[in-house]
DNA sequence: GAGTGGTCTAGACCACGCA
DNA sequence: GCGTGGTCTAGACCACTCT
């Protein structure tokens, strides 16, 4: 006689309330929440509840604690988000900071992969955005991202692009990138790759397409990579 | 007039007693652990303390937690692990079960790069293990595997190995695996891979490097693989 | 019904950052 | 010295599992 949820925790409902006002913009990135004990007197509750609330919230990385100093929205800096999400490094396992050249950025109608891919319903135009990655002047991946122009108006009127574009969603269009899905393959450099990235036909590159996700599980942002590994890998920790 | 530490929480001090006695065989792996209240009478701290602790050990699943059950510790199935740690999947993301066949294992002394991956002093011996991996009865994953001879005593007299290689290591020998940390690049397949694989020579086939830890960071295995990614795709979660 | 983990509360004290 | 988050405790009650 017991539906399937059953029982919702009360830090659950907490957390909930808590990351629609942060969703809502109600916080912006870098600036604090009410302090545990605020929070807990405003929704009723104990503090030790909005305590386990913003432990999760930590966890997901959508917001960050600091002892002595307060719970902050989390902000998607450049350097943040390149260590974060851009999982090249060198043979030694450190960090690169590429640079950027945007090669296009246009709107069309989205077709019927995109469609799928971004969970789009009939009709809907995406921005369509190729550029190329430098790591010590030379080129060494080359992408082609799909945003759906729903969520990103204006997004082609940019006057120009950050070097990272994940704290560019979150500044511009309220947009939090949670997590990613990323599939892999090795594929041969066609005639077109190869003469973008300066290097042989066929050579052998790493492609990446990537799906980018909020913490509601919406899909924002189909970006297909090609990098070019002899001087570089692809580093991955799994738990 | 504080050293750098300063400070060791208790539920910190909990764990590190807990986690010693599950890598010591106290209990071993799909055995309950006593309850709470047991644990934290006998160690004289309370309930949540030892809660706390718990909940750590299963956010890095070294246990499980059934409620109205117990506290388990985890047990590496064949399932659970290649779920976990094989990452190939089929183009719409199906998981895929992959079939393993021997083809060498070879003790021998480390050499250099060996001994500075897994942390081996002077002169030390390992195992080396070649398989190919099938999918569908075709070839598709080529691994070399290097193992410290000193923590997998007798290795080399196994009469078979299980598909995932995981399980063994904790039922045989006490190791429980909780992290891999992977390299990844497009490489060509030499004319002995492509032979291997039966397929051409030079295609662009995906390569990953491997190094298991511990729950204390030590180094365990050097696995060195190559996809053939035509048919599959190497998937991943980051958040 | 007994035993387990899961939630929730209330209160005390500690460590940290800052003015 | 004050306000913040971090730790620790004690106790009550809930949800789940098995007998």
């Amino acid at each position: 006689m017991k539906d399937s949820p059953g029982f919702l925790p009360l830090y659950r409902q907490v957390y909930d309330r808590l990351v629609k006002r942060i969703t809502d913009g109600d916080w912006r990135p870098s600036e604090a929440l009410p302090s545990e004990y605020a929070l807990a007197n405003e929704l009723g509750v104990s503090q030790g509840t909005v305590r386990k609330a913003l432990n999760e919230m930590e966890a997901e990385k959508l917001v960050e604690r600091r002892q002595g100093k307060g719970t902050f929205v989390k902000e998607h800096t450049d350097e943040a988000s390149i260590f974060r999400f851009f999982r090249l490094t060198r043979l030694d396992g450190a960090r690169l900071t590429p640079e950027s050249e945007v090669e296009s950025i246009n709107r069309r109608l989205a077709n019927k992969q995109e469609k799928s891919v971004l969970g789009l319903e009939q009709k809907e135009h995406v921005i369509e955005i190729h550029r190329i990655r430098l790591v010590d002047h030379s080129p060494c991946v080359i992408e082609t991202i799909i945003l759906p122009q729903a969520l990103f108006p204006d997004f082609d009127r940019l006057e120009s692009l950050s070097e990272s574009l994940y704290p560019l969603y979150q500044r511009k269009f309220g947009i939090h990138i949670v997590e990613v899905e990323e599939q892999l393959q090795a594929v041969a450099a066609t005639k077109e790759d190869a003469k973008r990235l300066k290097i042989p036909d066929g050579t052998p590159l790493l492609r990446v397409d990537r799906v980018a996700l909020t913490i509601i599980g919406r899909q924002v942002e189909w970006r297909s990579s090609l990098f070019e590994t002899r001087k570089f890998v692809y580093s991955v920790n799994l738990n």
